[in-house]
DNA sequence: CGCCTATTTGATCTGATTCAAACAATGTGG
DNA sequence: CCACATTGTTTGAATCAGATCAAATAGGCG
């Protein structure tokens, strides 16, 4: 097994949220599944399609949006090396959304037939799986929360402790940076801004030194400060005690 | 069993996104259950609770809800007869936001103890209840979509559609009108708007012969007319067939 | 009646959008 | 290795949707 096939980013998110024995971990492991390399802004599952597997992220960023009649995009999340972003899909027949690359990307698809068989056997797995959608959930509240009451700096530093806190969990933090290759219209469409407005508001974060972003490449300048700008609590992402301290 | 006590709600409700058998239905109809009359704008679950039961409206209206540092507050969801808005405190510990009455209602608590040994018996009905917390999960992103995306009156349509269409569901509307007891400063928190602005965006949608809504009661004038000011498409609330089409 | 809560209206202000253009970085083909 | 296209970032100016502040009106209800 190369690197890249390997799942270890998913088995480190799942025991995030809920701790797992050595045969859950196996049984994890041991999931058949098609790798494919994916080139940057490629749809992976379109809104309407129906299918038959789920997509692990195993490198690079994703995201799932939808788009207004208008033709304007609105960003649901962003996913990571070990998301599985459309598990939905497992229970709900058609998508009512979209997922695509943002980055070139390495995702592997997991058959609905082999994670129905893995949840049937590990009911401790099943409880895993259930935890990471509500997780999913209350990420949306926290988003809801953002851009219905915050202001376009704490909005965007909120979204910046949320990404770092995730990236950091699958060990994807590099002391006080990480790769976050959003463009600022990606994050335009994320936090319903228009892309000027976000340029400006990262002026503002970079000025007040609290962050700095530049050429993929988010560093924290002040985590303490990050967190009050953005009334960051990462209560909502329900890590486990071993994940759950402040970065 | 009184009228109040029973689940029928409930059970429409899991049959609008799962067919039930009546061994399932007859499982659900025995769940033990502590009922609880409510007065209006009493908490129910307040944000980092630990609860060991979840909490099913019988009757009434309730929503989930958090506060801002500074006071204000952003509503996520509106709860109606048949939901269980806290499903999710079955699998993670604490919980990340409140929950409250909006009118005087009748809940009924149901002990986690019961809900497990539910699913682990009825494997269906787990599968019913996995995909009503993920249809709240969409609807969630709908929200997102509106408050990111669409100017407050089509917003607030949005709601409307929403709302009648659930209601519609579970057997609560009449002809095209249905009990709708929100106040315009609760759509305002819902929806991410002043409650100034509210008041105007519904004079507009009432001069466009949309909807009309007084006293705590919505009649839909033009339902086709409100879902394209909307952008309304009831997709993503993965109604099965006898409960999908238009209202 | 009088109190409390909800709706409505008016006036003013502002955060954010839009439009437009310059600028920087990166990549591509000749 | 340069010319050019492409994509992303930055800046400026005008405009607008929606917020805020303040006060009037309208319903319920004990």
């Amino acid at each position: 097994m190369t690197f890249l096939t390997d799942k270890t980013h998913l088995i480190r998110k799942l025991e995030s949220v809920t701790p797992l024995s050595a045969g859950e971990k196996h049984a994890v492991l041991e999931l058949p599944m098609t790798q494919r390399p994916l080139g940057a802004h490629e749809e992976i599952v379109r809104d309407g399609d129906v299918s038959n597997a789920c997509v692990l992220i195993l490198k690079g960023f994703a995201c799932r949006y939808k788009h207004t009649a208008k033709g304007s995009r609105q960003i649901f999340s962003f996913h990571i090396s070990g998301d599985i972003p459309d598990l939905q899909s497992l229970f709900l027949e058609t998508m009512d959304h979209s997922l695509a690359t943002i980055t070139p990307s390495h995702v592997a698809f997991i058959s609905h037939d082999s994670i129905r068989h893995l949840i049937r056997r590990h009911p401790r797995l099943a409880e895993a799986l259930w935890r990471d959608m509500l997780v999913d959930a209350a990420i949306l509240r926290q988003w809801i929360m953002g851009i219905g009451r915050r202001t376009a700096p704490s909005r965007i530093a909120h979204l910046f402790c949320e990404q770092f806190m995730r990236l950091r969990t699958v060990g994807l933090t590099n002391g006080n940076t990480c790769k976050l290759p959003l463009t600022q219209s990606d994050i335009a469409d994320a936090l319903g801004l228009s892309t000027v407005h976000v340029n400006r508001s990262l002026q503002v974060l970079r000025r007040e030194e609290l962050i700095d972003l530049r050429k993929g490449e988010l560093k924290v300048v002040n985590w303490d400060s990050l967190c009050k700008r953005a009334e960051f609590d990462p209560a909502y992402l329900h890590l486990v005690s071993p994940f759950a301290s402040a970065a």
